[in-house]
DNA sequence: ATATATTTTTGTAATGATTACAAATTTAGA
DNA sequence: TCTAAATTTGTAATCATTACAAAAATATAT
């Protein structure tokens, strides 16, 4: 994929930092926090700010390219796939996968009368690697 | 229900700021945060202290008489209701109603030899009470 | 009942994520 | 090039949460 102009696309201006910061949230899929994202690219920028950061993914989810995870910790992890998903969330290394799930299922009759905008199904629990260790 | 005896059933001390702050959690239900439950108590209890808030949730989380509710806001929220539940928040109000749902539906297949230890459901909209003003 | 040990509560200081804000830099337009 | 607008940066402020040790309350032993 072509990031500047995904980016142009949603009417993001495709700067250095911009094109940076979704690359490494759409190739790694780690769905990293703040400090990961910023550690990580302050290597190849130097300059780079961790407000940059704060403020480059606020736009990315505004103009909708990016979504937030905050499964616990009171640390938010951001996430560049769209599409509705779950995530599963080990508690023993910490690592964050995504899982399919089809929620058309799951009983919304409750929720008569309100406007849903988001769905989030989060699942905690141990990872087969860290079972068979 | 006997509260004293509810705590001390999952060996827990009903001490007087306990006993209190599992009433408003389980009276209240309103998934309330920390700074909530410190707020309302204060008024009956002068000397309370919100370092004791926090050390009795993280008690009652312990001991299983209590859940979390993170679904956003770097502001964890509390709930005394222990059956598999999801929750919607209102993104006008910030109110909280709990979902009912059936989990059973939700695809688990991809979690195949993981241990699924807790699972959380979040929607986020607009409650029908804001959407008629 | 008194002295002692244990538990619980409290207050203050530290931590860590996030935001506010203004200056510096870069980019775009005339 | 010169000027205006957008972007980036660094520092300071904010806010939830945790660490920690002293104070208070409760339980235990003499």
């Amino acid at each position: 994929m072509n990031i500047a102009h995904h980016l142009s696309e949603h009417d993001i201006k495709p700067s250095y930092q911009r094109i940076k910061i979704y690359e490494y949230l759409y190739k790694e899929m780690n769905h990293p926090s703040v400090d990961t994202i910023y550690k990580k690219l302050v290597g190849e920028i130097p300059t780079l700010s961790k407000t940059t950061v704060y403020n480059t993914l606020k736009l990315f989810i505004d103009k909708g390219i990016t979504s937030t995870v905050t499964i616990e910790d009171n640390e938010v992890r951001y996430d560049a796939i769209m599409d509705a998903h779950g995530h599963f969330k080990c508690t023993s290394c910490g690592a964050i996968y995504d899982i399919k799930y089809d929620f058309k299922d799951v009983a919304m009759n409750e929720l008569k009368g309100f406007e849903v905008k988001e769905t989030q199904v989060h699942v905690k629990g141990k990872c087969n690697q860290c079972l068979t260790k």
